[in-house]
RNA sequence: GGGCGCUUAGCUCAGUUGGUUAGAGCGUUCGGUUUACACCCGAAAGGUCGGGGGUUCGAGUCCCUCAGCGCCCA
């Protein structure tokens, strides 16, 4: 079998992925039924989503660690899915009615549901397609969406029993309201934001004469004050406490109270104080019994309270508001000043603290059992630093908001007869009876709410499904830092609470994928790099390689279209690694481990260098260290098997010894195989195509086992001679640049060495082919105009240099260099501290270590001493 | 205000039980069409690992502190 010239990326990896799928690959059942589960549930995107970088993240970390464990023989399954999004779903779906000249509104509810599903059903496959050319091998058969039946039967279920466990309830409480998408929002969803904003400063009149200075910086929440409030200690203001202040332009009479709470030194050091409208008024006004006052409406238009300023919008209230003041001499000054308001996390809109009736979820029982679970263990978060803000954010948490006043989404499963008020919530999807008295509540629940359950419903529960008992609790939840809260702590709560098990035993985080500058990728800023344009340009085995070795757990990445050219440039080298071996094979198709007695020194040293490859990468995924684990196979294909080996390997494979050559090919092959089984979870398309190309057994990569070491290859004396053989080459090689000797030019090279002579005299061949040194003979002393290079106890003189000086120069920086070497290396031996406190083999280290730099320091004297 | 992270070569980043003379990619310089590869090969220059202090036989790695940057929470 012979390859073509280059890998055909854009061909390859749609057959291959088709070929995949249809062989039944993904699936779990693909392994023996006795093989352990591994199961990871896939962060679902959003139904309305493009595929972008932090998808192609997740996609391939997730992938990789699903390949690897099918490849440990793991039972692995990846559950993917889409989130129905309700925000971001509901506004497509508008936008399109409104390009139809109709509205949300208009068409009424139904009609407006059967428009989204109709859209779903059109783009709803999109991103599937797209993590389909990614690579990701999940288990498109049990493809779940958060709205079908059995999510949305799972969905009622939990509402009901948080109900029936009394964490449920219905309350009129001061809530985040989004004025533009109409809804409540949850704390979660609310951003702050610095701006630039102005401070007012005017007059709360007093009844009775007088006035205390009063600052804010939203002057329209004046009309909803149903108090000032001072410190009680407060020389300037204590007369006036108790006395009855007036509001402006609506002259209405509020209270001026005490409370320890104001700071003095702030502003004017009182506080004018609006229950509706501010999260830390409304909880003095709960400590004063203060009645509560809305003067705004849903859309941030004032209401009736706001007097003659009803029905006008709330920034211009505020203008016109201040105006009306400034004529009635209510004003002092307006200052600027450095604030934050909280605006959406959609769109960017301020967000008004309104008084509003909604669902509420008492979080805290769950919340305990969710930091008891990652404190015991049972759940652990990699990186390990994230477990502080985990604990932090779950121990203050507040009660979750969970009722949209939204359409897309589920429906909250209570009903209100309509007569008495009454309120049942309910597992069917039906009303209590069919008196026809009952009406369902209008709004939806929060779209985490449904997330939230995502590792156990998309297995079937609440039904007691084979799926639940066999693959849930699951194994890895992976995903970005940046939705920890919103969804990976809900998700460990709602667990447990359900299912009375963690519902994954690890949680992995990502950072965000930022463009080569560090800068957040945005349309805006125009720096976005679609991750589908790369997979066009490099293929996706590029993209997936560079982000995967380009970043560390946690930790934000810089894109770098460079890295993945690079790693493009990797594929490349393997594919022709592969080409070379092929077309050296003949007709021989060698498949295992190569016999160990017969082999020869690069064949050892090779041989040991993989081996303990292959430990280093299982040590390195054994700690989640995916990244290093990659450049490390990296490095062992490029620096060691490619530039070494398959160089030696030369030598042999055009020569004439057919059972040295036979014994090379099985090792070049053993090796091939074994770094395309270590990067078939980075690289799944290339590795795949060459593994099909090359000799072997079993129907395709994706389902081989991964490799395992066995020891006896390693081999230490294997490795010190080669890496005395290779400094000298690279010392050669140097040398001739530093001369300049014509790369065509061979040389003759003069060895003096006590102890490498047989293993030299035996691989010059190394020699002539790696650096041109056609020659070789040994000697006791050395010859008249020669370079010399040293390496352990060997020199290595190059015949026919004459620059004396030059070579004077240039071993005098040698000596120089051992000279310090040594010194430090002496120093080390001679402490005492070291000899007794350092591990065994780091002391032996030092000491052959030192042993070859006093061998390498002689010659190089020596050497001085007769030029 | 509290917490977390980052600061390593010109640029972008690795470096996890503390242990060789700190690595890679890109860029720069020099030399190469050797029948796997120019998506290449051979070499070079370039870093007091943000500053200071400490622990240790030994610190880029652990601790303290300061500075700058970023993020999260309030």
């Amino acid at each position: 079998m012979s390859l073509e010239k280059n890998f055909n990326f854009n061909e390859a990896e749609a057959r291959l992925y088709q070929w995949w799928e249809e062989r039944g690959y993904f699936k779990p059942e693909a392994m023996h039924h006795g093989a352990a589960p591994y199961v990871i549930s896939m962060p679902p995107p959003n139904v309305t989503g493009a595929l972008h970088n932090g998808h192609a993240m997740f996609v391939s970390l997730e992938d990789l660690m699903i390949r690897h464990a099918r490849m440990t023989g793991r039972s692995a399954l990846w559950v993917p899915g889409t989130d129905h999004a309700g925000i971001a779903t509901q506004l497509q779906v508008e936008k399109m009615l409104i390009n139809e000249g109709t509205s949300r509104e208009a068409v009424g509810r139904d009609e407006f549901l059967r428009r989204t599903w109709e859209w779903k059903a059109k783009y709803g496959g999109h991103i599937q397609r797209q993590l389909r050319r990614l690579g990701a091998s999940c288990d498109w058969e049990r493809e779940r969406f958060t709205l079908d039946d059995g999510l949305s039967e799972a969905v009622r279920e939990a509402f009901v029993r948080l109900w029936e466990d009394g964490l449920v309830y219905r309350g009129t409480r001061l809530i985040n309201w989004s004025p533009g998408l109409k809804t409540a929002v949850s704390d979660l969803e609310v951003e702050n934001k610095d701006i630039e904003g102005k401070l007012y400063f005017f007059k709360y009149q007093i009844e009775g004469g007088g006035f205390i200075p009063v600052a804010t910086t939203r002057p329209e929440t004046i009309l909803g004050d149903t108090a000032v409030c001072v410190h009680p200690e407060d020389e300037r203001y204590q007369h006036y406490i108790g006395k009855m202040a007036i509001v402006p332009m609506l002259n209405r009479a509020i209270p001026v109270i005490a409370d320890e709470y104001v700071t003095r030194e702030f502003g004017t050091g009182a506080l004018k104080v609006t229950p509706g409208h501010d999260f830390n008024d409304y909880d003095l006004a709960q400590r004063h019994n203060l009645p509560i006052i809305n003067v705004m409406n849903r859309d941030a238009t004032l209401n009736e309270n706001a007097g003659p300023y009803a029905g006008l919008e709330r920034f211009e209230a505020r203008k016109k508001l201040w105006a009306d003041m400034e004529a009635a001499d209510l004003t002092i000054e307006v200052k600027p000043y450095n604030m934050t308001v909280p605006v959406s996390q959609r769109g960017g809109e301020i967000i008004e603290p309104l008084i509003s009736e909604q669902w509420f979820v008492n979080v805290k029982p769950l919340a305990e059992k969710a930091i008891a679970a990652v404190r015991d263990g049972r759940i652990k978060i990699v990186p390990d630093h994230f477990e502080k803000v985990y604990y932090h954010w779950l121990e203050n948490i507040q009660d979750w908001c969970v009722s949209r006043q939204l359409w897309w989404g589920h429906r909250i499963p209570a009903w209100h007869h309509i007569e008495t008020g009454e309120v049942v919530v309910r597992r069917e999807d039906s009303p209590p009876d069919d008196s026809g008295k009952w009406q369902q509540d209008p709004d939806v629940l929060d779209t985490w709410f449904s997330s939230g359950l995502w590792p156990f419903s998309t297995v079937g529960w609440p039904k007691d499904t084979a799926d639940l008992q066999r693959y849930y609790p699951t194994h890895m939840m992976e995903t970005g830092y940046d939705i920890l809260f919103f969804w990976v702590v809900r998700m460990v709560m709602m667990g447990l609470w359900f299912t009375d098990e963690p519902p994954f035993e690890t949680i992995y985080l990502h950072g965000l994928v930022r463009d080569e500058h560090g800068r957040k990728m945005s349309k805006t800023l125009g720096n976005v790099i679609d991750p589908l344009e790369i997979v066009e340009e490099y293929g996706a085995d590029a993209l997936r390689f560079t982000l995967l070795t380009g970043s560390a757990p946690g930790n934000d990445m810089n894109l770098a279209l460079s890295r993945v050219e690079h790693s493009r440039n990797f594929g490349n080298k393997l594919w022709q690694i592969t080409r070379f071996i092929l077309s050296n094979l003949e007709d021989e198709a060698p498949i295992g481990r190569p016999k160990q007695a017969k082999l020869d020194l690069p064949s050892r040293w090779i041989m040991s260098r993989l081996t303990s490859l292959v430990q280093t990468v299982d040590r390195l995924f054994a700690n989640y260290q995916y990244g290093e684990a990659g450049r490390q196979i990296l490095s062992f294909v490029w620096d060691e098997l490619a530039d070494w080996y398959v160089e030696i390997s030369k030598h042999t494979l055009y020569g004439d010894d057919l059972a040295a050559k036979s014994l090379t090919r099985t090792v070049l092959c053993y090796a091939l195989d074994t770094c395309l089984r270590l990067l078939h979870p980075y690289m799944p398309f290339i590795t795949e195509e060459l593994w099909q190309a090359i000799p072997h057994e079993g129907e395709a990569l994706i389902v081989e086992s991964w490799p395992e070491v066995d020891v006896s290859y390693l081999d230490a004396e294997a490795e010190a001679s080669m890496q005395t053989i290779m400094e000298l080459v690279v010392g050669i090689r140097n040398t001739r640049n530093e001369y300049a000797i014509e790369p065509s030019k061979k040389l003759t090279g003069v060895v003096i060495t006590e102890t490498m002579r047989e293993t030299l005299e035996a691989y010059s061949y190394i020699f002539a082919r790696l650096c041109n040194v056609n020659e070789l003979q040994f000697a006791d002393a050395a010859p008249e105009n020669a370079a010399v290079v040293i390496a352990a106890d060997v020199a290595f003189y190059l015949v026919g240099m004459v620059d004396v000086e030059a070579e004077r120069q240039r071993l005098e920086q040698e000596q120089t260099s051992l000279e310090q070497q040594i010194a430090r290396v002496e120093g080390l031996l001679a402490n005492d501290g070291f000899v007794q406190k350092a591990k065994p083999e780091i002391v032996q280290r030092e000491r052959d270590r030192l042993q070859d730099l006093r061998a390498s320091y002689q010659a190089v004297s020596e050497r001085l001493k007769s030029l």
